[in-house]
DNA sequence: CGTTCGAATGTGCACGGTCACAATTGTGGA
DNA sequence: TCCACAATTGTGACCGTGCACATTCGAACG
């Protein structure tokens, strides 16, 4: 038995070839099942490459293929719920198709910030991108900076350009609204998310369509920043006036926040005002009161949106772009208004 | 002026070398901050560099230097608040120390995923791992692959090995319990987290410590999953029999799963049961009531990680290993037992 | 003015794969 | 038996960067 020299380095396939007696292409093409490689050398190799532990070098291939096989996901407030669970659903999508994923979070949103997350990962040279903060802002960055790789974004309306994946946000927000108003309130406000959000803007404007569409009159959004806090602080200013009789938050955190308040105030849910949020995210329906809201399927959100940006970095057998249609989950927090 | 030729590669340090009539390895050390560059060299290299927009390649240079500056995260549940907040302090560390992060994520915890997900690491020659889902079995695997790089975990114990972070959930967990015992509860349930997870144990541990070292009889805890829902249908088994005036659940999610189980059995809280959770999410303050529970600070968290295993990467002036200690935030959730 | 030495720059190759093409082997039909 | 042709395997170059070493430059010094 020959000696086992300790090399320092990983071995590489011309270590393989050398013990397996073949040339390195060989082992090229056992790695890559080329198709004509007799069995016997092919099960060869093999033993070689386990009994070496034999791992290919990601970055050689790379470097000879020219491509990297690595997307980039471009998120802002990644802790959150939602986003999260995309992300994750990305991840898995990723590498079941072989690739890797490499996350640059948005920690504001100034252009500076959102060139240099840009920057983070066009170094990695990734080979498509995955938008999760949807901001208007970033799509001007995006546009701006003419990047060179395709990219998607979730939670899009659909109708900003063709790199949209379509969640219906908007009937889903009508949906809410709809069944606000079908219970009787005709004095309704609405907690909108951030300003130039595209999913703030959508869900705001499926209230202001629906309101419109029922002949109710509305008042002016407000704008808000996600956060249970803010949700909390809105519904005190909001209930110095209550002239309302129910409320429609485009997220659940928000909604939450919005009840604290409500209670607090010494008022009953959904007696003396109805609430009705935005994504069922898991701890919706442990709400007291459980609470109403619009279901997203955030999972196969992520899945989608990876399915279609492949398809855009290697054409594919062309994916349903059809729009998910969110879905109305009636709980115990809107009944009624009371007069 | 030359004919601008358009070629389909990307430009190369050749390409800027031969427009800034140097030599290649002039144009390296540029890049690489070399000291010994004539300033006015330096600046018609770095002209030219921005007329053709270079960028680096990152596979060729982590072909040749043998290091690939991408760390590898191994993460369980990665859309909860927890993981999910320490994850993007992780990635916003990394960044800022010029390393790229990769994640996998665990969808179940038997040994061949988890391998899997180690596999799916190792092949993109990452130079450390962080592992967030601090299961035993990940350890143990971990262990037996006998992984080549270094790795850390968050939420451990610190006791398990040297590469655990120490975040002290065990006195965390003391405190609260402490808290209850200190209002005079005495007949206190504890709704654990899943068997195998590192940090469900610590709490475990710190729960029956403290019980232990105020000599009140304890329970058996009851193992749960983390979610809200398991929190709910625990809370309502529990009711049925209800010996007891206080629960301390071993996440905030699980807690507000046995508020709403509590209320809708007609109880009051903290009148008839007082409930304390752990994590501190940023929702726990609007549930109703207000939750008490133990604060922990997962972007620190995440951040002081990064440091060690950046440490344990490159050696350096020595991180700081002490504990954090976190914080018992009392809220509404929690009074004195009504006899 | 030649020498010396450090600063500044250039040369050639290695890194570990893949690609294009060449060479060899194997198989069936004339 | 010999040849055409496909299946299988080998050869060498190349991807873009960094390293080790060689070379040139420039200023200070004897």
């Amino acid at each position: 038995m020959p000696a086992d020299l300790p090399k320092s380095r990983a071995p590489s396939i011309r270590d393989v070839a050398r013990l397996a007696g073949v040339s390195h292409q060989t082992v090229s093409r056992v790695l890559n099942n080329h198709p004509s490689i007799r069995d016997s050398t092919k099960a060869r190799v093999q033993q070689v490459m386990d009994d070496l532990q034999y791992r290919p070098n990601r970055a050689a291939r790379a470097l000879s293929r020219g491509t990297s096989r690595t997307i980039g996901v471009l998120s802002a407030s990644s802790s959150q719920y939602g986003p999260a669970s995309s992300i994750a659903a990305i991840q898995d999508a990723a590498r079941e198709a072989g690739y890797y994923v490499n996350t640059a979070n948005l920690t504001s949103v100034d252009p500076e910030t959102i060139e240099a997350a840009l920057d983070h990962l066009m170094l990695q040279s990734v080979e498509g991108i995955v938008v999760i903060a949807p901001q208007m802002r970033v799509f001007d960055v995006l546009e701006q900076l003419s990047i060179a790789v395709p990219y998607v974004t979730l939670q899009s309306t659909g109708s900003l350009n063709e790199h949209g994946l379509s969640f219906d946000q908007i009937s889903g927000a009508r949906a809410a609204t709809r069944h606000l108003i079908d219970l009787g309130h005709r004095n309704i406000y609405h907690l909108a998310g951030p300003q130039d959000w595209i999913e703030a803007e959508a869900r705001m404007r499926g209230f202001l369509d629906e309101m419109g569409a029922m002949d109710v009159p509305t008042t002016a959004p407000i704008l808000g920043d996600w956060t249970a806090d803010f949700g909390y602080h809105a519904g005190r200013e909001l209930l110095r006036v209550r002239d309302f009789t129910a409320i429609f938050s485009s997220n659940d955190q928000m909604a939450l926040g919005l009840m604290h308040a409500i209670r607090d105030a010494g008022l009953s849910i959904p007696g003396d005002v109805s609430v009705v949020g935005f994504d069922d995210i898991p701890e919706a329906a442990h709400f007291w009161p459980p609470l109403t809201t619009v279901r997203q399927d955030f999972p196969e959100l992520g899945r989608r949106c990876m399915a279609l940006l492949l398809d855009d970095i290697s054409p594919g057998p062309g994916e349903h772009r059809e729009a998910i249609i969110p879905e109305l989950v009636v709980r115990a927090s809107t009944g009624p208004p009371a007069f």
